[in-house]
DNA sequence: CGAGGTCATCATGACCCGG
DNA sequence: CCGGGTCATGATGACCTCG
């Protein structure tokens, strides 16, 4: 490969999270990006130069790199090739048939409504494809802005402290980024991928800047959900927590809910009836959610999605409590954005919801509650300080000794007939932790921006096993 | 107490190793001073400031600060009161007679000798005591430039390469040390010990410019080492390892050599017939050797050990191959710096060389190998890759197996008797390690100033139990 | 081939003990 | 009281397994 870390310059390893990293900044990647409480604020205004020799001294300046070059979860691959591969062959084939029908008809805004690729039974390309095909179905203005974990290319105020205005001008090509407003706000393509998916080790300025912005985004996320642990705004989106009549609203519930109805692939029913019943940490774990099956057959799935009742996400009732057009909700989206977006849920399922308004209010809780991958532990062969009180049930159940956790809910399987997990060993143990971790990351105040996004979570929950969280 | 730790704000745990730090920076500075290859160059041209929460960050900043606070292992205490409580009570005394017979007689050059403390036989000052005896016998100019660690306040032209200059740029009030040659050269009073070792919490410019100048060349010297491993001008002082008959010219065994005609106070004799024979390291962790005799018959001892003709050290031959009086002297003098000087033997004793250029050879070879105290441990249960060959006796002998080990001589008991250790533990393999990692970091190229400083070396290796290692 | 788990290794600092 | 040893804890990254 003859290819080097593009965070630190040492030897790459491979492809990791949408870049070419070595063995230590791939590990730290998969550490860090769920686990901002332990990247301490850089002393040095995020200039830190990050090489072979000091890498480890600034984990903030780290992580930033991480994201400026390129990498998050959702650059990662699911199956035998990695996501990058899979686009990048989808969206070629797809924006070459995009020209060609623009050249032939000239229809639409330019998002003219094509069959989906033909690509076929390859067996790779679904997901895009699936999404491609929803989005396209949807119309929607911006449809990669909350895909694959790509934030849009919106340029943001940056003006929310003086460290943050600094931190901007210390990017090379922000300025850049400003005179361009246009071509950022309105892509010309809809299936304008950000380049650094399509071509590993290339990145735009622009990608920078949003990658910068949104690992900035994030940091500021878990500072203020640090400084102010139960503040006001918060409580806006109250966790629904500890409620079992109200499982339908639990966010991850929602996810996972209706489960039986939808034709798993590489569904965990098979050893879901386990003596352990599978710890929602295990369910996770479960083979992703990605359709393997042929485009066709994606479509016929959509439809019949489409054809039920209880996925009628097409008329979104779109909650947005801000305007759209003001600057204030520039920064407002700005706010909304998360450098990590691919939900990677196990079983694949589809946003199931009752109502539209619930669809809503799920669509906002998978925004509370994502990123919620459970990736690599963080501890091992400790017992840390969990209360292994009675643990019935890790679902719609709020952890409740440990000061610093908030709550969790989690839907173990989609039927809930795992009401007495047995929660003995302690590798559960230590992602029930995670878990607490991830939810008190996303319990901060995080309110306008995110029904704003409702509508791209609604095109994503109706997509099944892809979940796309801002 | 209420005191912060000097070197990251920290409340203080005590007063360690000459200043008022915490736990951390104690065990940081106590593990690193002797081990300077873990730690790499500061990314940020030494700027870092060091606080509680990014005091990990950057280990050279903090140990560079550690010096700037006046921290070295001099500093440290034996006995139930500090070194510094110790020499400050006896300096006081000391600056009070001082002045007093000045003012009475007006004598000399202000070094009027007049007697040692009559604090006297309350078991401390000592130590002090002894090296202010010996060393207004011998009518040094800078009797403190040496002593304690505490380097002199010769300014340095700063200018090995740019960084260094940016670096000596950035030190608060360096450019008044260049203003004040005069001063820093020849000090007024003959016991004008360093203020940081007088009052803790305060810290002069100069100590501060000293301490720094004294790290930064700390650092230089192991870059040298590491980069050229075996240089040829680290050749100029061939280490005479692996040659039992030479032995009179290892420069520890020097140190240790002539051991049964002093008397021995805290004498590790008692014990030292244990099976197995006390190895090195073992040896070095003693009792040090402090007299903690009146400092009446601590002169009674000088004395005698003046009039034996083993220890003729007053005509020294001081060899200084570079004239002391160009710039380029000054330079070389503050190459022969080093940060930590006062090099604790056990078992006291003096130079007892038996020539004058042997006792020459003594010195250069104490400032080759000190410091030398082999403090924590930094390894613990690991077995490493050292060869229990046979390791017969590691006196005079040179690690023959790591790549990285260049040699090291260390006379484990006064008399040869331990020619047989058996060096079974693991735990004196660890420690053997560190002196390997001693023995290479003092094999760096460090030519001329080391002889320069000849003068200072015989005084303090006539001075029993106290050697002052530049 | 890459994601994620494992675990040897190391640095850190709170704690303890001996002098 | 301080130097130094101990060791629980956390971070790191090379290596492995699985899909
Ligand atoms: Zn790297
Ligand atoms: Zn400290």
């Amino acid at each position: 490969m003859n290819q080097t870390c593009k965070v630190c310059g040492e030897p790459a390893a491979g492809f990791h999270f949408g870049a070419f990293t070595c063995e230590g900044c791939k590990s730290f990647f998969g550490r860090s990006y769920n686990n901002l409480s332990s990247i301490s604020e850089c002393k040095n205004n995020g200039k830190c130069i990050i090489d072979k020799k000091n890498r480890t001294t600034c984990k903030a300046c780290r992580l930033r790199k991480c994201y400026t070059v390129g990498m998050s979860k959702g650059g990662s691959r699911y199956g035998r090739r990695s996501n990058w591969f899979k686009i990048h062959c989808l969206l070629q084939e797809k924006h070459q048939q995009s020209v060609e029908a623009a050249g032939k008809m000239n229809g639409g805004d330019g998002n003219s409504p094509t069959a989906v690729s033909p690509l076929g039974g390859g067996g790779f390309g679904d997901m895009a494809a699936a999404a491609a095909a929803h989005l396209q179905q949807q119309q929607q203005r911006h449809p990669h802005m909350s895909l694959l974990g790509y934030p849009s290319y919106l340029p943001e105020p940056f003006a929310r402290h003086p460290a943050d205005a600094a931190a901007a001008a210390a990017l090379p090509f922000f300025s850049m980024m400003n005179s361009l407003p246009s071509m950022a706000a309105a892509p010309q393509s809809a299936f304008q991928l950000p380049p650094h998916l399509l071509f590993p080790g290339y990145h735009s300025s622009a990608a920078a800047a949003a990658a910068d912005a949104a690992y900035r985004q994030e940091m500021y996320k878990h500072r203020q959900s640090v400084d102010s642990a139960a503040s006001a705004e918060s409580q806006r989106f109250t966790p629904p927590a500890r409620a079992p009549s109200s499982a339908r609203q639990t966010p991850i519930e929602v996810c996972l809910g209706g489960d039986e109805e939808v034709q798993s692939v590489h569904s965990s029913h098979s050893h879901s009836q386990s003596p352990a019943q599978l710890t929602p940490s295990h369910t996770i774990h479960n083979p992703i959610a990605i359709r393997a099956t042929p485009p066709q057959q994606q479509h016929q799935q959509q439809q019949s999605v489409h054809n039920s009742p209880l996925h009628s996400v097409s008329p979104q009732p779109q909650p947005q409590p801000q305007p759209n057009s003001t600057p204030l909700s520039f920064a407002a989206k700005m706010q909304s954005l998360s450098p990590v977006s691919v939900c990677s849920i196990s079983a694949e399922t589809a946003a199931s919801t009752p109502t539209p308004a619930a669809a809503a209010a799920a669509a906002a809780a998978l925004a509370q509650d994502c990123p919620m991958d459970l990736s690599m532990k963080t501890s091992r062969s400790s017992v840390h300080s969990f209360n292994d009180s009675d643990a019935s049930s890790l679902d719609d159940q709020e952890a409740r000794s440990d000061g610093r956790r908030k709550f969790y809910q989690l839907e173990a399987e989609s039927n809930s007939t795992c009401s007495s997990s047995v929660s003995s060993s302690e590798h559960e143990a230590v992602k029930r932790q995670k878990l607490n971790a991830i939810g008190e990351a996303s319990a901060s105040p995080f309110g306008p921006a995110r029904s704003g996004f409702a509508v791209a979570h609604n095109a994503a929950s109706a997509m099944r096993g892809i979940f796309v969280c801002v």
